[in-house]
DNA sequence: CGATGTGTTGATGTGCGTCAATAGAAGTGG
DNA sequence: CCACTTCTATTGACGCACATCAACACATCG
């Protein structure tokens, strides 16, 4: 039926279903291609849909009364947005714009609440996932009042990367920018950051690939300063 | 049977159960008294139970690793605490700690999960509740980033307070210390804020009792400038 | 090949944290 | 009920991490 039917029943979020129940889900569901930039849904509007990335990139963030953005998620292909927050009064409480060019399956909530209620598995994943996404904001919590501008984005390399590597590659798909956003981070800072740590030849950096050449010292680097 | 059992049902989580799913709920349930300070569960900690405030208050917070505090949330009676994150691996993300003298009520998360198996809106009514937890992480993130201390100080003032109103009186339960660390601010800046405010006319501060003399002022002065 | 966008680096400013001193408030014990 | 300790809050002086402003290097693209 749908072309992106098996990448879906590969997100965690649905994994678990049988194949009626999937494609009860899908039935009304539609394909939307995004263009790089475009925003997909607005914070405020009203929530009708929960999106399926099949290709391309999202990012989801809020604008401040002054204009400024901040990044609060980069998600990826295989990711599912907009579920956790149509249980709020129906509103998106972000933006979402793609990253890139982007394919998005497009699920309407009413089809979503009906497949919820018949399989209660399905709401005990989504709650998982849902906590997952409430812990990781605990960190940014955290990591945004506790942690050194340095610290976070030493924390990113380390996250991006095997834990138990001694050297490892990270391929930044994204802008800079974006990324410097969602540390919380201004871009020159990230910059500088960058700058600093390949000054002290612990990674090597070359247009969007950085190399982590030396991981513990790099850890070390991190709880010691971060700065 | 259980003394608390009336408020219990009153909380949001549990207010559309069932007389016999309420009792199933807390056939194990126990109550336990907790003294100002003392900790309830760590970081890290397994998840075996998740916490109804039946009296007092409590504090859920995060150490870094050179033992900065940092307040996520600040609890008062009619609160339930825990189940958000018992889906997470069965490990508490962040350290809970009484305020002042507590009284809580303890459920095993076995008979929560039973429960919640049993009851299909039961699961709907939690995902609404981590979903708020959800967004107001986001709000969080947003005001550490793009806003300032004085701004941030003010929206907690404003929050306090009846939206409509041209004066109101908001009373700080807890210490000081704990609301500037869950506004992101140290303490000292946060007594600063609030001296500015009262030295525009804005506010009058006589211990715990802040009086809101002009709302509409505070609001402006939170949209302009925050400094 | 100019134009536009992205990243780097330098100079400068500042919001807020840090350190420190003091004043009250609250709790303790005789 | 009053000394004494202990804790919380306030206020000042100072420093620093990071933002801001600005100039420039590069890459991409029509």
């Amino acid at each position: 039926m749908h072309e992106d039917r098996e990448a879906i029943h590969k997100a965690p979020l649905f994994s678990g279903l049988f194949t009626e129940e999937l494609d009860g889900l899908l039935s009304h569901a539609r394909t939307r291609q995004i263009k790089a930039h475009e925003v997909i849904f607005a914070e405020g509007d009203k929530a009708e849909a929960f999106y399926f990335i099949a290709m391309g990139a999202v990012r989801l963030y809020r604008l401040s009364a002054r204009g400024d953005e901040k990044v609060i998620e980069i998600l990826m292909a295989g990711s599912t947005f907009g579920e956790a927050v149509m249980f709020l009064g129906g509103r998106y409480p972000v933006y979402a714009a793609a990253l890139s060019e982007t394919r998005l399956v497009e699920i309407p909530i009413s089809d979503f609440t009906r497949t919820l209620k018949a399989n209660g598995g399905m709401a005990l994943r989504m709650l998982a996932g849902i906590s997952m996404r409430l812990h990781q904001l605990i960190n940014d919590v955290q990591s945004l009042t506790l942690e050194t501008a340095g610290q976070r984005v030493a924390a990113y390399l380390l996250e991006q990367s095997p834990p138990d590597a001694q050297s490892a590659d990270v391929h930044m798909i994204v802008h800079k920018n974006v990324i410097a956003s969602r540390l919380g981070v201004k871009a020159e800072t990230f910059s500088r950051v960058l700058a600093t740590l390949r000054d002290l030849g612990l990674i090597t950096v070359s247009g969007n690939d950085i190399h982590i050449v030396d991981r513990p010292g790099l850890e070390r680097w991190r709880a010691a300063v971060g700065t």
